[in-house]
DNA sequence: TTAGGGTTAG
């Protein structure tokens, strides 16, 4: 009668029957009684009690009674228990040991999996089909390749290959070694494919960074007659954003909505939010995560990526409240690693060190990217020591904490010390990657350092056989130009493999800036427009140029063609932490509840160092107003707001720290060296740049407009 | 009369 149950689909009956069976005492259950009552019981301590039973009567040692128990523990994520059960049997059949091998493998336990795995080869079991498609999908999470060819060897030997689970499991094996020949030749050989052989060369190609294969494959399948299910459209998602292709990520967002998928699979819905934060549509993906039924924790990992990956760091952070908020959502180590870049990228120190308190207690301090995180947190909000004292906390096996620590020195100007530890990394046997070299050409060009520079950009190439990238360019041109070789720079740039990108005429028209060369500028600019016609910052540089030679014709031209183009320009905010609590400012804004006593001080202190002689610069005012109103808009900038801010906000002489999302304007630049000196202040800017610190009326990068 | 074991994802 509980097997009829149980084979009904009614587990609850089934249970319900065995327990009146017991307390009627009507039947004495038997040992074939057991592997029912086992499948049908529905949580852990019916389990275990059901377990204890069996103990009593001594029907542990049947193997149909012993294999349902370790099922029944693997079932609720107790594989440990179910390992108890296995070692305590005297016989054991192949299943047996599968479906041990297979339960440590769905509870993620791929160590004890293989361990498993390896027992039972010493003790001459033969592997069966099922065997090696259990044990294949562990190889790559244990970066275990040899065991992967061992059973693939093995496959071909015994004549395994024709199982479709087997060649599935290879397929994707093989594609996460990122050995994407082999998948797909394995993929060729097979006699009879399914819709997950197919899913599973899609994701190849997509995970390995081919969107234009994976999309050709999912053309083929469809012609094959097969019909896209979620994981199709998880790839799918996936492929359009790595395309860039906005239009089509609307079309594959339909198909999910009309095939209803989203509302009840919370994967899919991640993936959706996923495609369009990395198409920039962040508004879109803000929509359809509120739209989504169920979330989970990587659904709000996702969203606060999207929004930090975006630029939205002060979104991201808002984001990142309303899910600590949520009672049922515990933060993961992809939740740490999502927000803390918003955290650096803001300088929002306090923060992050409360997220760097709570990393510590759940002990992933040694996961290296939590680590990396952090350590860029302290770097980028001026806590070099902080961030070199992390650094020799987390491991360091792999470039990636390396990269970090040589890039936060070389945005403090420090480019001996990044050159130092590029050293250290070279002697510790760690190989460094195409990041470490943007990062060490970064901090040499910020430092002057030009031979150095050079010599790793040749380093990079013929000792580690990388080949450089826009973002190399990039740094050498900005090297040569920022040191005054302007030519070779340009030089550079023409003989370049590849089509120069905004940031490689950038780099040139910055160097120009400093340099006041107004040809080379404005020929800069020619190309940079063609390449980036929207980003004013590029606008303003120019205009500065000609407007520091007096060229005033100039300035109105650039003018004009911001007007004409109709671009405005990114909204400047500077952002302050005081008093453990978070401001933001925007250029011009008065909603901020101090901000009468903002504009008071500020008037207070412009007239203060007119007396020592600031004299205002109003060639960084793009707009075509009177000299009066000009003086207000310099006076209104945020990076100004936030350091009055700071200044009435903090007991006499604290230093302050500001981030400011572009570059500072020359003329804060020049106003923030006298309020150091009358303040007796130190004050340190962070803007996309760079650091500045000022102090007694000088500033350390040394750059003059 | 009884059971257990396999492939794809954000």
């Amino acid at each position: 009668m509980i097997s009829g149950f149980v084979r009904n689909g009614c587990f609850e009956k089934g249970v319900d029957c065995y327990y009146e069976l017991v307390k009627e005492g009507r039947v004495r259950p038997d040992f074939f009684t057991y592997p029912v009552v086992l499948k049908a019981c529905g949580c852990l301590s019916d389990g275990r009690k059901i377990h204890s039973w069996v103990f009593k009567l001594g029907y542990c040692l049947d193997l149909f009674v012993a294999s349902s128990l370790l099922h029944m523990y693997s079932r609720f994520g107790f594989v440990g228990d179910g390992r108890r059960v296995f070692d305590e049997m005297s016989v054991r059949d192949l299943g047996t040991w599968n479906a041990m091998i297979s339960g440590f493998c769905q509870n993620g336990k791929a160590v004890e999996a293989l361990d498993v795995f390896r027992e039972m080869c010493m003790e001459g079991v033969k592997m069966d089909s099922m065997t090696v498609s259990s044990i294949l999908p562990v190889c790559a999470p244990l970066n275990n390749l040899d065991m992967g060819m061992f059973a693939h060897v093995y496959v071909i030997k015994n004549g395994l290959e024709f199982d479709v689970y087997v060649s599935n499991a290879l397929i994707n094996m093989y594609a996460k070694f990122g050995m994407l020949a082999l998948a797909r030749s394995i993929f060729d050989q097979m006699m009879v494919r399914d819709l997950v052989s197919w899913n599973s060369l899609i994701a190849a190609y997509e995970q390995n960074s081919d969107p234009i294969a994976a999309l050709g494959y999912f053309v083929e399948m469809k012609r094959n007659g097969f019909q896209p299910d979620i994981l199709t459209f998880v790839s799918l998602a996936s492929i359009v954003a790595q395309s860039g292709d906005a239009e089509n990520s609307k079309s594959v967002h339909c198909c999910i909505i009309k095939l209803d998928l989203i509302r009840g699979d919370i994967f899919i819905g991640n993936a959706v939010v996923d495609m369009y934060s990395k198409l920039g549509n962040i508004d879109y993906a803000h929509r359809v995560f509120d739209g989504m039924d169920n979330k989970d924790v990587i659904s709000w990992n996702t969203l606060i990526t999207g929004y930090a990956q975006n630029g939205l760091a002060s979104e991201a952070m808002e984001v990142y409240k309303t899910m600590r908020e949520c009672e049922m959502i515990v933060p993961s180590q992809g939740t740490l690693v999502s927000i803390l870049p918003a955290y650096s990228h803001v300088g929002a120190l306090r923060q992050g060190m409360k997220v760097h308190g709570h990393t510590v207690k759940i002990g992933l301090l040694s996961d290296i990217y939590v680590g990396t995180c952090l350590i860029d947190v302290y770097a980028k909000c001026g806590r070099l020591n902080d961030a070199m004292m992390l650094f020799k906390q987390v491991p360091r096996k792999s470039s990636v904490p390396w990269n970090a620590i040589i890039s936060g020195h070389g945005i403090h100007g420090q480019g001996e010390k990044s050159l130092s530890l590029f050293g250290e990394m070279e002697e510790e046997g760690v190989k460094p990657d195409h990041v470490t070299f943007v990062s060490l050409l970064s901090a040499c060009s910020h430092a002057g350092l030009i031979d150095q520079g050079q010599q790793c950009f040749k380093l990079m190439q013929e000792k580690y056989c990388i080949q450089p990238g826009l973002k190399h360019f990039g740094c050498i041109v900005d090297l040569l130009g920022r040191a005054g070789h302007l030519d070779m720079a340009y030089d550079f740039i023409k003989n370049m493999p590849v089509r120069p990108d905004a940031s490689v005429w950038g780099a040139l028209l910055g160097a120009c800036r400093i340099h006041g060369n107004v040809e080379l500028g404005a020929l800069a600019s020619e190309h940079l427009f063609e390449v980036d016609v929207e980003n004013v910052g590029y606008y303003v540089l120019l205009s500065n140029i000609y407007a520091n030679v007096g060229r005033w014709e100039g300035v109105d031209k650039v003018r004009s063609l911001v007007n004409n183009r109709g671009l405005k320009k990114t909204p400047g905010w500077s952002s302050i932490e005081v008093n453990n609590r978070f401001g933001v400012f925007y250029t011009g804004n008065r909603s901020h509840p101090l901000s009468e006593e903002i504009y008071k001080e500020l008037k207070v202190l412009m007239a203060k160092i007119k007396n020592i002689g600031y004299v205002p610069d109003y060639s960084f005012v793009l707009q075509d107003v009177e000299e009066d109103e000009k003086e207000q808009i310099l006076t209104s900038h945020s990076e100004r707001l936030a350091i009055a801010f700071g200044i009435i906000s903090t007991p006499p002489k604290t230093p302050i720290h500001i981030f400011k999302n572009l570059r500072v304007c020359g003329d804060c630049h020049n106003a923030t060296k006298y309020i150091s000196k009358i303040t007796e202040r130190e004050i340190v800017v962070r803007d996309s740049n760079r650091f500045h610190h000022f102090s007694n009326g000088d500033c350390s990068c040394g750059d003059h407009w």
